[in-house]
DNA sequence: TTATTATAATGGTCTAACCATTCTAATGAT
DNA sequence: ATCATTAGAATGGTTAGACCATTATAATAA
């Protein structure tokens, strides 16, 4: 029926009127707030209240607080950076397991093949195929490449993700993939088998989505994250 | 190759050994800090320089600060609130529509009927039959209890959500339903027959979970989801 | 022309005081 | 005795002014 009352606290509505100020489009990313000295007297507070503020939009992703002669309080595009740390503190604080993430990636990705195979352009595949060149590469080198094929299978699914044309997908796939490999890297030890089973999965499901073959997208995709998380949970038993 | 090089920033230095405490189990919930007045004797810093690493804490949904006698730092329960606020933040910063969080949940909702068919047990079910009933009294006395309807609408899902025994879903779904309720509720408009319509989608939705039909059950959420979709876009384009 | 150095502007931190909120306990009225 | 009121104290919230640390730029020197 009603909503909380608004907060009394100064540091908080000076958030709250930069914040308005940002997503209203007043300040645009790139915009340089003025100085501290120079921001507290147009709000009429004192210098400790607008920087606890401007924590907060740090914090928040809002903007970029940066050192020395020209430095100052940058606006930034907000982009998915919270959303990663914040799934971040939610695995750190074991209410997130590794097989409760690989469980939910194997879905969002059979979700966004589908999805990719229904939009793709022409450029889509081109792309798609430039990154598969790169991680044949990285698999004809074997294991010394083993970084930069990991690197190269995760930019293909967020490639996938932006053919959907839906930036929510990009955004979970970019969480997800970020909260993998600062948290569960470890369990990743791929030799030049898998290397190649993995290439050739992604051969495979590139295929699908040139021939817009929605089904086998999806399937493919599922198969290749299973087996994904298979090398992950083999390696986590034997630790 | 090399990890970004220590923060030299007092306040972030704070920050991580206080986050740290928390997230290794030193610190439980509901915990209270010291005060700051001792906190900044431990730390050894100054009140300013604590404050701000207190308001970093508490927009990270690590702590929160409560006014007068017996207040303090209380260390949180980490959830999904920050999921929900940085989801938010990029809905209003444009870069999330209306459709593509609607796709989005049409998928995830789907998949989620899908894995509580599979994992659903008698009390469950049980739970769910109860929440039926609450929302055919609402659907019974109209519109009045339309609001009521919608709540109880969202509460089945987050129940299917948290039968599938991951987290994951539940987390999201519910970062999906605060936010259009926050920001897409004024599309929401459903009279009595639309009402009815839902509560007969969610009947039989119900049904195929408790028959542990995975596929019908997957269909139906998806359509169900759809059809509320459906209303919110048909309202964006009267307004 | 290039390298070095000083300058100044900016955020980062510190100290010390007072204000505002809220729990608790003392006080008083019934 | 019991309940309402009030005063006190502990806590976070805010202010003021100073100084430190970092960094782009301009002045200077090689």
């Amino acid at each position: 029926m009603f909503q909380a009352a608004r907060q009394t606290k100064v540091f908080q509505d000076v958030v709250e009127q930069i914040q308005e100020a940002i997503l209203d489009g007043r300040l645009t990313t790139g915009q340089i707030l003025p100085a501290e000295r120079e921001l507290k007297e147009l709000f009429n507070i004192s210098r400790g209240t607008l920087r606890e503020a401007l924590r907060v939009l740090e914090q928040k992703g809002l903007i970029e607080i940066k050192l020395g002669v020209g430095g100052g309080s940058v606006v930034k595009a907000v982009d998915t950076d919270q959303i990663s740390e914040s799934l971040g503190l939610l695995i750190r604080s074991q209410q997130v397991s590794l097989n409760h993430l690989a469980q939910f990636r194997e879905d969002v990705e059979g979700i966004v093949a589908g999805r990719a195979a229904e939009n793709r352009t022409p450029e889509d595949i081109h792309r798609l195929k430039d990154l598969l060149l790169n991680a044949r590469r990285c698999v004809k080198k074997g294991t010394s490449q083993r970084n930069a094929f990991i690197d190269i299978d995760k930019q293909i699914h967020i490639t996938m993700a932006r053919i959907t044309g839906n930036p929510v997908y990009t955004s979970v796939l970019t969480s997800i993939h970020d909260n993998i490999h600062r948290y569960y890297d470890r369990f990743l030890s791929m030799e030049k088998p898998e290397l190649e089973e993995n290439y050739n999965d992604l051969c495979g499901l590139v295929d699908a989505i040139e021939n817009a073959d929605v089904e086998l997208a999806r399937k493919l995709a599922k198969q290749h994250v299973q087996r994904f998380n298979q090398y992950m949970q083999k390696r986590e038993r034997d630790n």
